[in-house]
RNA sequence: GCAGGGGUAGCCAAGCUUGGCCAAAGGCGCAAGGCUUAGGACCUUGUCCCGAAGGGGUCCGUGCGUUCAAAUCGCACCCCCUGCACCA
């Protein structure tokens, strides 16, 4: 089947493109340089993606026409291994991921090519820029397309990692972090990219406690080392074997499980020999910090999985330890059985340690109580512990039983107790997962010490205070944000930079183990915009991209000719490149969705301000929200959501631009809504028609007044537009242009408008209008009106000042209500009219009308004051009685009014002569004659005395 | 938990910064009428409740409060979404 409007699509970008309307070289306009942030190619874009992408091209197609010169770049984003692993699944025919790439459009011969991850990325590549961002007509300047695993855009990194070190922004030290024991460090993250499973799980603190037992340390695994000081006893598993392992001369009692977690943590860890849970029971062992012999009782509870499998135990403040106690001090037969004797464990008591808003002094015994759980294999002991926890963090203290820590919040001692006991050799640090993760390789991921982590310092006081400086400065949208991204920039801190590993991505210049990390290869990319155009037209070749040539370029180091000698780049390219750096940069605007608040956008910011003079840090930031599945976000890579191409045929590129850009807000979600598109589309064509019927209209007409009506009212709303668009409004402009001109147009036929010279002026200016949001069916219209070149090169219109003409508007708008209140009557009245009359105010009305509106303009209009003018007027004052009630009833009214309302007022017309030459047209409207009478006409008819009770704005009207 | 953003008529969605024609734009849906051979096309009108005269009543998550006046400002509460760092 053919679609015509992929046709008239095709045909306009192709002749965009080949005459390179969207090339961009500077010149001497001013000039503004806009990207959105690169996406990740790991898959196929859905039409929500296209949100974000659509703004940019809509406002620099809107910048472009206003007369500057504009730079719109795009790029990939390859960085990471969801190329690798997408090319894993494809190499081992993963069923789901043949199935949607598939779906998605891929032919399947080209599935066997995409074994390979730089197959992959290229393959994708091709599909944004071919199938996404040309297919919707975006004048991107594609000459300077780039990608991060470009060999040239590597070197551009490697330059940028250089100029960090030399800044001091590097700094290296250890660091913990999630790695799979086969691939290396992965994602743990909702999205699952790198995983099979665990993606909600967090990096949870153990403290590792130390109580010596015998020649041996028995380790238990806290999350509260604070309640070190209401320990009572010691629980080990009396069904489990545990391991005793070698460390820095110590033998340490762990289970095997967390010994194979904890030799990623810490070095020369030996398992030495095994000892049975029960053998351990009924041994004493000394509790740290307190110093106190605690005995070792049974629990089954202590799971080798989590922790150590060794627990210690807080029975005031731990559910589970409570109940445990009890239990067991209940059973004498298990106690003889463990051979210990039971009146000492039942002399056990807690030992109150925390004082919590809303609880007593023994909180776990309090909860277990209240809930009613009495017995250890309650499952509701989990969100007795949560509570218990939550509490005590927010609102405890610790008591007089803390020594020291007496009085202290348990938020401010918990630090400090773990602190205490690290330096007192009591206890170190074990990190674990709150879930177990799987790697999509099938190996379990753990939390790994990495001795020798490179960091990015964005704690850096100086950074921090420069980039929010510049923040301040800068244009950011939504205005929310341009407050809280200081607090980001304050509550960012060092950042890791490199990782090792399979991954795609740069090495890191100064030891080539290390690959740049995801992040912190995409921040300062804008300006290698300006260099990639020389790369990928073969003027540079990679030997070239030095260290001397970026500092060139970019930092204006070094005199030209010197560095053509060392770089061998022509010294006219590079006098060229350099201008060109001084003419675009800095970016204007970067553009990117609500997830690239915390992370992207600061880091992009900080970035620049770290690396590159203070006249090219970034001027402005756009942050837009998501379209959304109708089950939650749709997702890359969970598919499910319509294939853009598909989307692009079956509704057309224009009614997609204009869903996105008129929907809603650009700062909330929407969910997608195929319904909605349609109706774009519907609109679009209705837009159409109306442009033929006021092609169709005969010229050499006399001009009415509906047209000079229409005139101030297209005025108004290119105003409008220019107004809003100062913001970026695109949902305003495209509102005016789509929906309120077109009612505009409707109500000037409807009203008998048909001046041809008026209805070319006024398309001339409406085409124009729809060129950034709708530009091939803008084209199409232009083309069709036999314009030279394309509209998307016209001037955007600007407002005939001359031409607009508020109290027309006005009087039209009156006309509508009176119209209204005519048809509110006939309902209400369900009379079926033979005659309608109207009765327009009198003279002396609309003088009181206007004194008390000149009153309430100056801020002085009060009921005595009016009244006192009023009877001050001769003329008025023969009125008496008449014009002082009627001198209240409008100060009344006007005290009511908003500013916005009197400016309007203020626009006086005619009222009578308006009606009396509209009462052809309101007949017309109702169905029945209309008659137009001034109140104070002698001769008018007036059966039921209505006339009476017109006031300015607002004839009598009666009906029969 | 911490931080940010939200809750508006049947649905979607403006309005909230700068309180006042706000019963609250616009779109969708629905209803009636028109136009049509027909239409899922288009045009008019209506779409919280009451009303035989353009009026009145109630309403913007819930509850208080400030004010002559609150969807808009303040406080408290309930519910939803996002981010929290090697996914960009």
């Amino acid at each position: 089947m053919t679609n015509r409007s992929a046709d008239v699509e095709a045909k306009w970008q192709e002749r965009w493109y080949s005459v390179g309307i969207n090339e961009s070289e500077a010149d001497s306009r001013p000039k503004f340089m806009m990207i959105f942030a690169y996406p990740g190619v790991t898959g196929y874009l859905h039409v929500g993606h296209m949100r974000g992408y659509t703004y940019v091209d809509a406002i620099t197609r809107y910048l472009r026409m206003i007369g500057l010169n504009v730079l719109f770049p795009v790029g990939t984003h390859a960085t990471g291994n969801g190329a690798i692993s997408l090319a894993n699944r494809i190499r081992s025919r993963d069923p789901g991921t043949i199935e949607y790439l598939l779906a998605n459009g891929c032919p399947e011969e080209e599935i066997a090519n995409l074994g390979d991850p730089v197959k992959v990325v290229d393959f994708f590549n091709e599909i944004y820029v071919t199938q996404y961002w040309k297919r919707f007509g975006f004048l991107a300047d594609w000459r300077r397309f780039t990608c991060t695993i470009y060999p040239d855009y590597q070197k551009f990194i490697q330059w940028q990692f250089r100029k960090l070190k030399d800044g001091g922004l590097l700094v290296q030290k250890p660091y913990f972090a999630p790695a799979c024991v086969e691939c290396g460090p992965v994602a743990v993250d909702a999205s699952e990219t790198d995983l099979q499973k665990g993606g909600r799980a967090e990096t949870v603190e153990y403290s590792l406690l130390k109580f010596k037992c015998e020649d041996m340390f028995l380790v238990a695994a806290t999350l509260r080392p604070e309640t070190v000081y209401g320990q009572t006893n010691f629980w080990v598993n009396p069904d489990v074997e545990y391991v005793k392992v070698a460390k820095d001369g110590e033998t340490w009692v762990i289970s095997r499980p967390s010994y194979e977690k904890m030799r990623y943590q810490m070095d020369g860890l030996t398992v030495i020999g095994t000892i049975h849970g029960k053998k351990l029971v009924g041994k004493k062992c000394t509790a740290p910090v307190i110093h106190r012999e605690i005995p070792v009782l049974p629990a089954s509870f202590c799971n080798p999985d989590v922790g150590t499998g060794l627990v210690t135990s807080v029975p005031s403040d731990a559910p589970d330890d409570w109940i445990a106690l009890r239990m067991l001090q209940e059973n004498d037969v298990l106690l003889i059985e463990y051979g210990l004797r039971p009146e000492d464990v039942r002399e056990i008591r807690p030992i109150p340690i925390i004082d919590s808003k809303g609880w007593g002094p023994l909180p776990a015994v309090e909860i277990t109580k209240r809930m009613g759980i009495s017995d250890i294999a309650d499952s509701r002991l989990e969100e007795a512990k949560k509570i218990i926890y939550r509490d005590g963090f927010h609102t405890g203290r610790m008591n007089e039983n803390c020594g020291e820590y007496a009085g202290m919040p348990v938020e401010k001692a918990k630090e400090m107790i773990r602190d205490f006991m690290i330096s007192s050799g009591e206890a170190e640090i074990f990190y674990d997962l709150s879930e177990e993760v799987i790697c999509r390789c099938g190996r379990p991921v753990v939390i790994r010490r990495v001795p020798d982590q490179w960091f990015i310092d964005y704690s850096n006081a100086e950074l921090t205070k420069n980039s929010k400086d510049q923040a301040e400065s800068m244009h950011i949208l939504p205005s929310e944000y341009h407050t809280n991204i200081q607090g980001v920039l304050d509550w960012f801190r060092e950042r890791a930079c490199v990782r090792q590993g399979n991954w795609l991505g740069t090495r890191f210049p100064f030891d080539d183990k290390w690959i740049i990390e995801a992040i912190s290869d995409s921040t300062l990319y804008p300006i290698y915009y300006l260099v990639s155009k020389y790369f990928n037209e073969d003027k540079l070749k990679l030997e070239n991209l030095t260290e001397v040539f970026f500092d060139h370029v970019f930092l204006d180091i070094g005199d030209p000719a010197d560095v053509s000698i060392t770089t061998g780049v022509e010294i006219e390219l590079l006098k060229r490149i350099r201008s060109d750096v001084e003419y675009w940069y800095p970016l204007d605007i970067n553009l990117g969705g609500k997830e690239h608040m915390t992370v992207h956008f600061p880091a992009f910011l900080m970035n620049h301000v770290g690396v590159l003079p203070q006249k090219y840090w970034p001027k402005g930031i756009f942050v837009n929200w998501y379209i959304i599945g109708k089950l939650g976000k749709i997702s890359k890579s969970k598919g499910g959501a319509e294939p853009i191409p598909g989307a692009a045929e079956h509704f057309g590129v224009d009614p997609m631009r204009l869903y996105y850009t008129h929907i809603a807000s650009p700062f909330a979600d929407v969910e997608w809504d195929e319904e909605a598109v349609e109706n774009y589309k519907g609109r679009i064509e209705r837009i159409s028609k109306t442009v033929e019927e006021l092609k169709a209209l005969p010229e050499g007409v006399e001009i009415a007044s509906i047209d000079n009506w229409l005139l101030s009212r297209i005025s108004s709303r290119v105003k409008t537009v220019r107004e809003c668009m100062k913001e970026f409004d695109l949902r305003t402009m495209a509102n005016e242009i789509y929906f309120e001109m077109l009612s505009d147009i409707k109500w000037y036929m409807r009203r008998g408008g048909g001046n041809g010279n008026v209805a070319g002026e006024v398309l001339d200016v409406w085409i124009r209008l729809m060129a950034p949001i709708t530009p091939h069916c803008a084209e199409e219209i232009w083309e069709g009106m036999n314009r030279d070149r394309f509209v998307s090169l016209a001037d955007f219109p600007t407002p005939v000042e001359s031409g607009i003409r508020l109290e027309i508007e006005e009087a039209e708008e009156y006309l509508k209500n009176v119209i209204t209140d005519i048809n509110e009557i006939l309902r209400v009245t369900e009379i079926s009219p033979k005659r309608i009359c109207l009765y327009t105010s009198p003279n002396w009305k609309q003088r009181i009308f206007e004194n008390g509106l000149q009153m309430a303009r100056e801020n002085r209009l009060s009921i005595p004051g009016i009244t006192k003018t009023t009877m001050s007027d001769p003329i008025l004052k023969k009125r008496g009685k008449d014009a002082a009630d009627f001198a209240r009833k409008v100060a009344e009214g006007l005290m009511k009014r908003s500013r916005s309302d009197m400016d309007r007022l203020a626009r006086s017309f005619d009222e009578f002569r308006y009606l009396a030459e509209s009462s052809a047209f309101i007949a017309k409207e109702i169905g029945c004659e209309v008659k137009v009478y001034s109140e104070d006409d002698p001769d008018a008819y007036d059966p039921q005395s209505k006339a009476k009770t017109s006031v300015p704005r607002r004839p009598a009207i009666f009906v029969e």
